[in-house]
DNA sequence: TTTATATATGAACAACTGTTCAACTATTTA
DNA sequence: TAAATAGTTGAACAGTTGTTCATATATAAA
């Protein structure tokens, strides 16, 4: 079996007692996992832009495509993502399709995002 | 100059009007950068975790380690990355180094996250 | 029906991310 | 002092991500 002087932890702990409490107040992996994705799908600048410019108007993808000066390519495979996490919707008329939040769900979330940042600047 | 089907509506748009008004309240580059690096950092599993657990307890590198069945070298590498956003600060005892988090700045924003998701469960 | 337009999508590609591995520093213990 | 331990770090690697390009679909207009 190999063994580097590095992985002595790696099967111990250096306070059992503190890890056991934490451990019992773990999140399950499922709800972890959930958390990550959530906040990874906010976490690129282009779906920032467009959950904004939503959260202030139902928009066409080419007019999104205009205003985040992307092309409407772009903008059409991020709208996949948001719409996969139920994060925005969409109703069509005609040949254009109109988006807009799905709810306010994260909708707060996104907002407690944006004053953090905007405090810290 | 090349010119596919496709790109027509890169430089123009379908309802200008709406599209200036929403233009207007656009956040700043700067703002939108910041906001999706937040939503970043938080959007990983295993910072999921450090963080969660810095928010019960203050904890070594190891203990972290064992507790999140991930090895020193991957946590130490998180925790730099939490380290450089300024999410978690630490005190050297010895040769142990002690991790908490910064400040509440993004406990709130987790708690938020995590809310969203218990919800949707 | 033909043409133009709005959007969607698969493939390809470069850039980025998170982990592992090996090596290193610093501190403690024998 | 030498050995062990806690932690850090750079390089390498596989896996993922976001964009572009080309093409496809659907609707509207000519």
């Amino acid at each position: 079996m190999k063994r580097t002087k590095n992985d002595v932890c790696e099967v111990s702990f250096i306070d059992s007692k503190k890890v056991a409490a934490v451990k019992k107040k773990l999140k399950p992996e499922r709800t972890v996992q959930g958390l990550a994705e959530t906040f990874k799908v906010l976490g690129d600048p282009t779906r920032v832009k467009i959950i904004f410019a939503l959260s202030q108007q139902e928009l066409c993808v080419c007019d999104l495509a205009s205003l985040l000066e992307a092309s409407k390519s772009a903008v059409s495979h991020q709208l996949r993502v948001l719409r996969n996490m139920k994060l925005v919707k969409y109703r069509k008329d005609g040949k254009m399709a109109f988006y807009s939040l799905d709810d306010d769900h994260i909708k707060n979330l996104f907002d407690e995002g944006l004053r953090h940042v905007e405090e810290s600047e």
